[in-house]
DNA sequence: CAAGTTCGGGAGCGATCGCTCCCGAATGGG
DNA sequence: CCCATTCGGGAGCGATCGCTCCCGAACTTG
């Protein structure tokens, strides 16, 4: 049709994303975006909309990569239940330290700023959180199904459990705790699933 | 010495308390918080000197307030030790829908939201955080000296655990996820801590 | 009662907000 | 090759931001 983009647009998301990560919705003005991707303000707008539009774009990018990242940890089906969810919980509170500290996670960030006040934002934050529900969900009944725990164990709750566990060691993690505590608390929490039962008689 | 104040300046701190709370930090405006308090421009700065120095008051306020009245809950030294934690955690995740739900807590939503970004704030939010797990080491302690608890039980890690367990519960409350689901997760975590050992033989 | 001080109210400061429009340059399709 | 179309760049829109100053009124103190 006519003259192409000189930026990738993908790319731009990435640095986006990055930008509303670290410092909030509310806090993040256009121009820190426009500066941050190399884009002037007429780019931006007619690539993107507008800023709401915008990060929208930046959760839909995180969902497709941090998110993806995070879920693919837990499909280990080759290792022991508690040894993937151990270091999937100690990954999930260090790998913002990739990059820098005390990032947390995008989608609890968003979700206790702008709280249930915007509907596509809302919709975007309960999507993620019910693909992490769900994969717990899964990965608990495979290591029933395995033996690996107990048939008395109720799955669906500890699934409930293990997720709200979860969204307070982000918390945690953005507010800077120690990293020592964070993993007292995830081993206990493997610990509460229960022992491992004996072997078929 | 001269004129008195026409209102009163605790009362004030109350409503930028929940304006600052539903809100947050950088979606309020000074604006906003003159109507919320009944306040010219001019008064507001005269009391408060700034939009942030309100900010921390009101932190201050709310941990004068609502932890108090949590740490309060905790203090029920007369009844089983479960009971009170399941009745207290139940109580976190109900106790915002007096007013309005989906509140979540302040401290929780003022940590995500500014993260480590402002010290003095860093400094409010984690002295919160620190009552209220001392207030769960403490029961729990009370707990296995008064042998509800096994004396096998690591209470501090169990304290760090529930803590962390906690700040999920109120991300989710925020999140407006239901009420059903949160009590799930709580009895499972209060089953968590293991059997009621027998008496003393 | 007069002096001194803080009050509530409001206009409005400079800066920044999200966003729009216009421009010449670059690139594609007919 | 030419023209339609989108590009990058920048000026700048009205609105709102956090905040300040000035005013006459109200109150306490000597």
């Amino acid at each position: 049709m006519a003259r192409p983009r000189q930026f990738d647009e993908e790319n731009a998301v990435g640095s986006a994303t990055g930008l509303f990560w670290r410092r909030g919705y509310h806090a993040t003005s256009v121009r820190d975006l426009g500066d941050e991707l190399k884009l002037t303000p007429s780019s931006l707008y007619r690539t993107f909309t507008d800023k709401h539009t915008l990060f929208l774009r930046a959760l839909d990018h995180y969902r497709a990569t941090e998110s993806v990242e995070a879920r693919r940890r837990l499909d280990a089906t080759d290792r022991p239940v508690r040894d993937v969810l151990r270091e999937w919980m100690r990954w999930l509170v260090t790998c913002p330290a990739d990059g820098e500290p005390g990032r947390g996670c995008f989608v609890v960030n968003t979700a206790t700023e702008l709280g249930t006040t915007d509907d596509q934002v809302q919709q975007r934050t309960e999507a993620a959180f019910e693909v992490t529900r769900q994969a717990l969900r899964t990965v608990l009944a495979e290591g029933r199904d395995r033996g690996e725990l107990s048939e008395d164990l109720d799955t669906d709750a500890a699934a409930e459990l293990l997720f709200t566990t979860v969204l307070g060691l982000r918390v945690r993690e953005r507010a800077g705790h120690d990293l020592q505590r964070l993993t007292v608390a995830i081993d206990l929490a493997i610990r509460g699933l229960g022992p491992t039962p004996p072997g078929p008689a």
